[in-house]
DNA sequence: ATGAAAGCGCTAACAT
DNA sequence: ATGTTAGCGCTTTCAT
């Protein structure tokens, strides 16, 4: 059964390609019994106009590439379900590429796309990326004329639109959590310090900590490297020890998790005398005992607003292009059962 | 910064489309001065042939498209992984599209896909399309000449390849491992009875208990919504209190770990006089407390398979077209600390 | 109301 | 060694 064309069509009704194309189209200049028995028998014969020759026509696919560095992190599948919601609505496709954190394969990714497969690109960059601080394949895409969204992860030289959480202030308000419930011996896990959203958290700890005037000890602040996640536990073990600690704020969920199974083996209860927040995405931190409180990334909407946003540049006729911007999503404090509950006035 | 086309090439060296054409394919017709400035220059330019104009002359666009159910499920998000991995390899994009376990979203899908912007499909079908049983979405792409690889949920009517685990001997080798370290009143909880892996698993568990010469008690086989799971531990609770219950077999992670929650809260010892066993792709296993002794299912090896396998058939000239093949990969026992270690003779 | 023809970017059979 | 032409499937301008 192979698939039916303009031609054939043309061919069934011995009239001109041009009047089926008219004709499927509902063009006012085909007469209203051709365009019904040709637009029947398409329908009948379940024909569908070639996305290749359209696009090829059209010069615009409709549809968009997504890059994200790890897809079994549950915040970037998050985002990658809300790209895939507004795209969706919005009648694109999305051809979805890992770059597994790879300078060099997030390079290849972007030469391959930028053929004419996609219209716009959503990235969040690969660690190795921004480590090496080189956007120049960013920048080619781009001036070649492929808009490019980016979010989470997001070099701050290239002018392009960006979708970005409040890293900042979400660190700043786990540390007054945990202050205005009673904690003062706060400490600070990162695995992502090589990362500037780790680095935000971690100056909006700094920040957190000057605002309810605790004197900021860098003891307290632990640095592991992410891959090391099964180690954890061994790593904070003679830490939590060695160290006067009542609360923790880790920028991701395994080391929470890790944190609270430490402090729980040396005898803390959670959260009345040890407290934990955790960055996060939330399927850990609502499975763990006790459950994680957490700030919340919401990834989803990142996602559907980095689409919206594309999508927007998109479908905007050359003119009116408007400037890049950057758009932060507010993170929240989920409160669960790691931290005690916090009454504001 | 307009994208550079074989035209382009042509007016700027006076030669004519075809011989830029020849000279960028390396063809032996064209003289090596002339390939090399043309190759060069192309180079330079950072000229691309452009997709949709290859793959409307081709009638192929090595892309796969692959139809998930939900990208929030660790075990889809590793097959996922897995298929971008071989694709990639072997030079195919993936349009990735999600069905949300809708049966309309899935046939639109599929629909919106079947217009040439792809050469194959991998998918796991909607838990709607399941319940509806209703396939003729896929034979009608099917017979339009699109191959289908189905992964895990497939549809048993339909021919075409499948990649599927073996839930059944997994539900077996479960029971087995519970048998043999000592429990006897063991448990099924099945948050997909309504699938045909949650009866596949349950099949298993009855088999098993058989092979043990355990007498089946259904009393002991508990089904759950797998929307619920907020209220898991809410279900299980009064059960857990009127059976004699000392292991549990749970068809995914969630609901194991609550039983282990409520069976700690009872009083029991985990591993010592209560054990657990959950079908699982690994992500909450790995944190929870303690750590999940897991069927696991090698996600990443099934999207591998599937992949390979569609693109085999891709490349495959016309004529040695093959019979359709059903591949099972096999699952295995991880031992964690929700079991008593198992000593095999 | 219908059709012819050009063109989107590229390849390939067929001249020259 | 290089060029001409037709065609992939479709839209659109310009005849008729």
């Amino acid at each position: 059964m192979k698939r039916l064309t303009i031609k054939d069509i043309a061919n069934h009704f011995s009239v001109s390609i041009s009047t089926v194309s008219k004709a499927l189209n509902d063009s006012y200049e085909i007469s209203v019994s051709t365009k019904e028995k040709i637009q029947k028998y398409a329908k009948e014969n379940n024909y569908k106009p070639n996305f290749n020759a359209i696009s090829l026509k059209n010069r615009k696919t409709k549809t968009i590439g997504i890059i994200i560095p790890n897809m079994l992190n549950y915040f970037f599948a998050q985002v990658f379900k809300g790209v895939e919601k507004v795209a969706n609505e919005k009648g694109y496709k999305i051809i979805s590429c890992i770059s597994n954190e790879s300078y060099d394969k997030e390079t290849e990714t972007l030469e391959m796309l930028s053929n004419g497969s996609i219209d716009g690109i959503i990235l969040s960059m690969a660690e190795e990326t921004e480590l090496k601080n080189d956007f120049t394949h960013f920048s080619t895409i781009i001036n070649e004329g492929t808009p490019i969204v980016m979010f989470d992860r997001v070099a701050n030289s290239i002018d392009c639109d960006k979708v970005i959480a409040n890293d900042f202030d979400g660190a700043v308000n786990a540390v007054k959590h945990l202050s205005r419930t009673g904690h003062k011996n706060i400490a600070f896990i990162s695995t992502l310090s090589n990362l500037n959203i780790g680095r935000l958290r971690h100056q909006g700890y700094v920040k957190g900590l000057e605002n309810e005037n605790i004197a900021l000890n860098t003891d307290l602040i632990i640095n592991i490297k992410e891959d090391d996640y099964k180690e954890y536990e061994n790593i904070l073990t003679p830490i939590f020890t060695e160290k006067n600690i009542d609360a923790v704020i880790a920028t991701d969920e395994s080391s929470a998790i890790a944190a609270m199974k430490v402090a729980i083996r040396k005898g803390h209860k959670i959260p009345d005398d040890f407290s934990v927040i955790a960055f996060s995405n939330g399927i850990l931190a609502r499975h763990s005992s006790p459950k994680l409180t957490t700030v919340s990334q919401h990834g989803e909407q990142m996602g559907a607003t980095a689409a919206e946003r594309l999508i927007d540049k998109l479908e905007l006729a050359e003119e009116e292009k408007q400037e890049s911007e950057t758009i932060v999503i507010k993170t929240d404090i989920v409160e669960r059962k790691s931290t005690k509950p916090l009454f504001l006035n």
